[in-house]
DNA sequence: TTGACGGCAGGACGACTGTCTTGTATAAAT
DNA sequence: ATTTATACAAGACAGTCGTCCTGCCGTCAA
């Protein structure tokens, strides 16, 4: 076998790869699509444009590894942040790592804003934009799952339709702070948060109210 | 009085604006952001350069023009069909128009989501954005208090934050669309549709369930 | 009849794009 | 020691971009 004999891929080769996803997710999050192309990823890494082509085939490519870091990235971090929780407090670290508390994850909202966007005309980005929400519904099923064995929420609550419903009404929020600057400080978004999982307590919604809201429409 | 003397804007130059407009709104459904550029919209809009040009005072300004117009161009469906239907009713065509079940909704899901990547750099796109997800709260919240009025919903409901989970479920689900063909057709729509109407006249999750889920993650 | 002017078309230009290509330096394989 | 392959840099090029600019044509004012 000849592969057996390549030299692996050094940690340096793997790690300036990273570093140019890093860069491109960035710059993406920073100037948008329009201001994404090889120079200024390479600009924002500190190379030339023949190392961030050395790494990837051509633009395109570049485009469709950076959604798939990206994604990457959040999984790492909400794993870390998850850890050995379970049921329902589990969940709750999950959603609170996708709500936009800080600049990293505004960021994260913008860059897959981005890929939403490239993936309605770029139909390669789609399977990308698709698995990965269909990865956090799953954590959120088997989460809803755990507390329901563990009794922290009723029996009877439809599992599969409660997660989705969480998921999605947790994207709109997100999407939603990106344009709403007001939107997306600590209090209404801990303010939702809680009514979220008081309503998952309760399963009714006129326990969805918590306090006054913060912002008149 | 100067202006009073000027010939009104002439009905064919007000027509001529908004097939511009609807060019550019086609090129960013079809080819997205980066297929939007002052010749592709003319060319699609039939015309020259110079014409665009001579009613856009330049690209943005012509970006900008096409989110709002696209956003009138909802409201203009959307009141039409909602007619003089109240409460529970109004609601459910009003959400019913924003359910990508055909073409034009989901192109206009695809102009959304471009002019939310869009502004999250361009910070004049902001606004309309927001603003526009606010009209629709709004006459959703109407709309479920006209329904409380009429006793189709418990009163002890909250409308307010009811109204925009219901809001931002649909906006996560019409935006999981755009990437899930399965998902944007008739069936899937339906049943979340009457999931989220059954669920408001009971008010309890357990409720929720309709039906088997058509698709399995 | 002359002149002004708005609707409209398209040429010109400099900036920027993705990609192809050639270059050099370093390290591994023979 | 010599070949080979890889890591990386940057020149060249053809194309597209937004914008400015000039020009044509029709209409209305004087």
């Amino acid at each position: 076998m000849k592969e057996a004999s390549f030299p692996k891929v050094s940690d340096t080769t793997h790690q300036r790869r990273e570093h140019i996803l890093q860069a491109a997710t960035q710059v993406i999050a920073q100037d948008g699509l329009s201001g994404f192309s090889v120079r200024t990823v390479a600009k924002k890494a500190g190379c030339s444009r023949g190392l961030v082509e050395h790494y990837f085939r051509n633009k395109a490519s570049l485009l469709l590894a950076s959604a798939e870091w990206a994604d990457e990235q959040y999984l790492h971090r909400v794993n870390a942040a998850v850890a050995a929780k379970t049921g329902l407090s589990a969940l709750e670290v999950r959603l609170r790592c996708l709500l936009p508390y800080d600049d990293i994850t505004l960021d994260d909202w913008k860059v897959r804003v981005a890929f939403w966007h490239q993936g309605t005309t770029l139909t390669s980005l789609e399977g990308t934009s698709n698995r990965s929400f269909y990865t956090v519904y799953n954590a959120i099923l088997k989460d809803l799952k755990d507390a329901q064995e563990q009794g922290e929420i009723a029996a009877k609550i439809p599992v599969r339709v409660t997660s989705e419903m969480l998921l999605l009404t947790v994207m709109g929020l997100c999407v939603s702070c990106l344009n709403n600057p007001q939107l997306r400080t600590r209090k209404p978004l801990d303010r939702r948060m809680t009514m979220f999982l008081n309503f998952l307590k309760s399963g009714n919604v006129a326990d969805l109210e918590v306090g006054d809201p913060e912002v008149e429409y």
